[in-house]
DNA sequence: CAGTATCCCTGTCGATACTG
DNA sequence: CAGTATCGACAGGGATACTG
């Protein structure tokens, strides 16, 4: 099958969501991440982000502050996901009022 | 953040596969789908149909055959998923692509 | 064939505490 | 701030057996 190219990289519980708040930021810092993804642990944002470095996915900057910041931002190829993640965002919007327009009118 | 409304009914193990198969195929019986999705239980298998169909996804069609076959097919909202999961399986492929070549290049 | 019910193992992940 | 290490709970899900 397929989709399982994708899959491999992106499945797990937080992986969409991390994406999507780089993404939207462009560039954004672990805690700030911690912050938009609502219910994710430091260890477990700590491991899928590490999971999407591998992956060339994200960049990693270590920043040269006091203390220490870190920074993350989409690759080039990373970039490439965008669309899916704004085409996603777009199919659940258009998926909850599809939900709530048949709750309505049935 | 906005992903959310997709990802509460496209997360988990199996979804996107499921979909996939279905996509594929157009209709798709239970023990058709249990096939191409390699790794799948018979449970899981029932559990995200149900899912996906109380999600108004798929739709579920019992056959009048001997013994019983039920056919499962995408909704008409369910098809919007379409692209999006080929855009996924593109992007999944051209990913493969990226990394082997990062392994030979670099 | 298309499921459901049960039993039980396993990995996922949250909470907490600690380091540089 | 940005992680790492450890512990334990608990749900996800596999194997199997059973039903209509």
């Amino acid at each position: 099958m397929a989709v399982h190219d994708a899959m491999d990289v992106l499945s797990g519980k937080w992986k969409i969501y991390i994406i999507s708040s780089i993404c939207h930021y462009n560039k954004r810092r672990f805690s700030d991440i911690l912050d938009d993804v609502v219910g994710i642990s430091n260890k477990m944002l700590s491991k899928e982000l590490k999971e999407l470095e591998v992956n060339k996915l994200i960049k990693r900057t270590v920043l040269d502050t006091q203390p220490v910041t870190v920074q993350y931002e989409l690759t080039e190829h990373g970039l490439t996901l965008k669309t899916i993640v704004e085409n996603l965002t777009d199919w659940g919007i258009a998926h909850r009022k599809e939900i709530i327009g048949a709750q309505n009118s049935g």
